[in-house]
DNA sequence: ATATTTGTAACTTTTATAGTTACGAATCAA
DNA sequence: TTGATTCGTAACTATAAAAGTTACAAATAT
């Protein structure tokens, strides 16, 4: 499983999180996250793509959300992530160079049984719209500061 | 995703295709799946030590299943080649060397969104024995070489 | 014009997985 | 009890996928 989706909905809650205050710069996303503006810019164009975000070069440039928070579900942006892969949880070859033909069979049905579990995940994703996403981290946040003071 | 639970259902698939004549070696398993018998023994070691195969060497040594096919789930299996890392999917750390707090919680939600998805799977996979699975199979590849001839 | 920021290509680094070699230990059969 | 066979596993190499980095052209704003 790759990190793209986890990098594209933390991309997506700090997006909303600034809704309304002007675009937020790949540096800035990038430092919250611990990694490359670069990485953070192929995750933004591929939410882009998708039409969940819009972007501007330039002085005072960045990222926007491309519709109101309400209206991005998780599963928008894993569907905007796997368009090339189709999957973020990885495929199962099995290694099929085998001569015997019931190898393929095999991987084939197990692949059947690794959609099944994908295809859960795909709508519990859309359960969750990012305002929905936005606020349950802000809860958790403020939960874990509220840890530090006593003991 | 690695390959190991793939590998794993396989092996009990030949297995159970033999249930009562005698062992089978690792050798034989790896060339049906197309690799080296080590990479069938190193997940053969952990079927075993979920008491799900039996295996001795010498002549006529190999392996067996460990108790009847009806008996074994492919969520047995899956619990056996999981028990080092706790799952096959893979984890998604998002890399937090992240200074600001808001990075790991956004992390650690995301995850127990994939942990919903990865026990959606687990349970599926209870519901399939290896009998079960040995005789879908059987049918698939009887299904498929009728396909052969008329063309 | 100049500074800023995106977009993306090209490259390097890192890490996970699979594959291979090698050999000791266990088992069986003659 | 010797030899053949097979497992178990350590140690190493190879491969591939992912992440990280550098670099720079293109777009935008002041």
């Amino acid at each position: 499983m790759n990190s793209q989706l986890t990098i594209a909905v933390h991309i997506l809650a700090v997006l909303a999180n600034r809704e309304g205050q002007g675009a937020v710069t790949s540096e800035e996303i990038a430092e919250g996250f611990g990694t490359n503006p670069v990485v953070i810019r192929r995750v933004m164009s591929l939410l882009k793509k998708a039409d969940l975000v819009k972007s501007r070069p330039g002085t005072g440039g960045g990222s926007v959300l491309g519709r109101p928070a309400e209206e991005i579900t998780l599963r928008d942006a894993y569907a905007a992530v796997t368009i090339e892969t189709g999957s973020v949880l990885g495929r199962q070859s099995g290694n099929c160079r085998s001569n015997i033909p019931i190898a393929p069979i095999i991987a084939e049905y197990l692949n059947e049984l690794y959609e099944d579990a994908e295809k859960a995940f795909i709508r519990r994703l859309g359960s969750v719209t990012v305002s929905d996403f936005r606020l349950e981290i802000t809860n958790r946040a403020k939960a874990s500061l509220s840890k530090v003071s006593p003991q």
